[in-house]
DNA sequence: TAAAGTAGGTACTTAAAAGTAACTGGTATG
DNA sequence: CATACCAGTTACTTTTAAGTACCTACTTTA
């Protein structure tokens, strides 16, 4: 990209939400938030739909950003262990508001077009 | 799609991440809260380097979900004013927190590669 | 000895998003 | 009488992401 476009790349509320969007991710999250530390299989079985492929990516990305920790042991057959490191746990507060936010606005838009189709 | 995955079309939060992210989102949210109503085209001039259709898509999807309020006048030229809608204030205090965060994530990395350089 | 499970990687295809450019109607301006 | 501004829209192209299918090495199980 020749010139980066203010207020896209610049923007490090951005880079964070990048993380968080795309499918599977705050699912994913959400299962190592909730169940705790899972192996790589588990959580493929658990999120249920993803390939091995996508979930490579995400936990990858993830880890990248040290929002989630991976322990690789190399028996045999090997075990990859992951689990919600420090900075995914610094999430979890917003995470909760945010779907506080989206449940009540979701609840809110359905009262309110059985409203309107009352009447 | 055949078959909804689960986590991720049901999945509220994805919803309203889904609605935050993609470029420009942000910023445009980020502009009419601390500068104020905003008129198309100063949007699309302070924004800098979108275009007037992503700029359209953007907003009319934030009025979708009503995060922003659109306010045509039919003068001419017409005068179309865009302002941050009660749900939109609604997100503030979350942006704050998640920016805090990113930010402080974003120091944290550099003075730790500029340690792990000096070491 | 063939299948299944471990944790992925690689190549290819497809679909969605983003970007580019030209166009709209109506008026005021040069 | 051509141009520019207002707030977009439409058609088209390009880029990116996601999905599908098959591959690895090694071991246990049937």
């Amino acid at each position: 990209m020749a010139s980066p476009a203010p207020g896209r790349n610049e923007c490090p509320i951005d880079a964070v939400l990048r993380l968080l969007m795309g499918p599977w991710t705050t699912y994913i999250l959400y299962i190592l938030r909730t169940q705790g530390p899972r192996r790589f299989g588990e959580l493929k079985r658990e999120v249920g739909g993803i390939s091995a492929k996508v979930l490579t990516e995400r936990l990858r990305m993830l880890e990248d950003a040290r929002l989630v920790h991976r322990d690789y042991q190399a028996t045999i057959p090997p075990q990859v262990t992951y689990s919600l490191a420090p900075r995914g746990a610094e999430l979890n507060p917003m995470l909760d508001t945010l779907r506080d936010i989206a449940l009540r606005w979701q609840k809110e838009d359905e009262q309110g077009s059985a409203k309107a189709a009352a009447e």
